[in-house]
DNA sequence: GTTGAGAATGATAATGATTATCATTACCAA
DNA sequence: TTGGTAATGATAATCATTATCATTCTCAAC
């Protein structure tokens, strides 16, 4: 689906900027850039954007269903793709690397216990922050990408 | 150990606002405070605190081992007694009460997750938000405690 | 294709949490 | 008791994010 579409579809006028913020996640899955990472590449290839409509953009994006907000170690929290299913992320403490996974005897697990407990799930995050063992690693944090 | 005590190990000297945050965590376990409550409480019972050495004081405790920091949803962060054990949460979407568990299953099938990625575990952060079903939920947010 | 109402933008001020400064005060070893 | 030094607290600064508001852009109607 083109991507005016897909913002027509969420009740948004199509712009320059939403586009571009668009293209940016691309097709390419495991993509998680914060508002800063954004704005600072959108400037980069050209596109004069204000930090304000960045910020703005996303949380349209976020309720419109087309990104989700995630907050890993740090201050600053990601947007990625809704990918329409949940899974949780393997974050490198090295390069900062993202890898998604997804993991039904954790999942289930979960519901169990806290059903246990009385509760009844709504939602959860699972993070894990780890040492990338490829050779490939990069050995320095460079911002969560 | 005493309390002033447990400061002197930690090569802290013993001062006032420093034993009044310590006594506030008390022995009560499942008990998470964020810099503000820890401030307000501090104030209501007449320890004229400043904010900024509540933070101060919450950092050096952290970086002794007494406290453990916390990133629950939302903006501020809490503290809790450093248990000596790993241990993950539940937080109720209702009252904002947290509740801690700790399940076997869950850490080593994320151990195996890691590996099988490449990755080497060396932390992780849990956090399940669900609807607490007891009848003595108070139906309202308040502030993680 | 032109146009106008209303939405979107971007510069900038405001906010809320947290940290840094620095003059004053309190702790504690001698 | 006292002096050197660490700790405190008022306040300014910082950082991410949100709110304001005058200007610009989009798009449906003509
Ligand atoms: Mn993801
Ligand atoms: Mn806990
Ligand atoms: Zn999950
Ligand atoms: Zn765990």
């Amino acid at each position: 689906m083109s991507q005016s579409l897909q913002l027509k579809n969420a009740g948004l006028k199509s712009t320059l900027p939403r586009l571009k913020i668009l293209d940016l996640f691309g097709s390419g899955l495991e993509c998680h850039l914060s508002a800063d990472d954004i704005y600072r590449k959108l400037l980069e290839s050209g596109v004069d954007v204000g930090i304000a409509t960045v910020y703005r953009v996303l949380t349209q994006f976020e309720q419109a269903g087309l990104l989700v907000k995630r907050h890993f170690e740090g201050d600053k929290s990601v947007f990625e793709l809704n990918q329409g299913k949940h899974h949780d992320h393997i974050v490198c403490l090295q390069c900062g690397k993202v890898e998604e996974f997804y993991d039904e005897i954790i999942e289930t697990r979960q519901k169990t216990i806290a059903a246990e407990r009385g509760f009844s799930v709504n939602d959860h995050t699972l993070s894990i922050y780890a040492d990338c063992l490829k050779a490939d690693c990069p050995n320095k944090r460079q911002g969560i990408v």
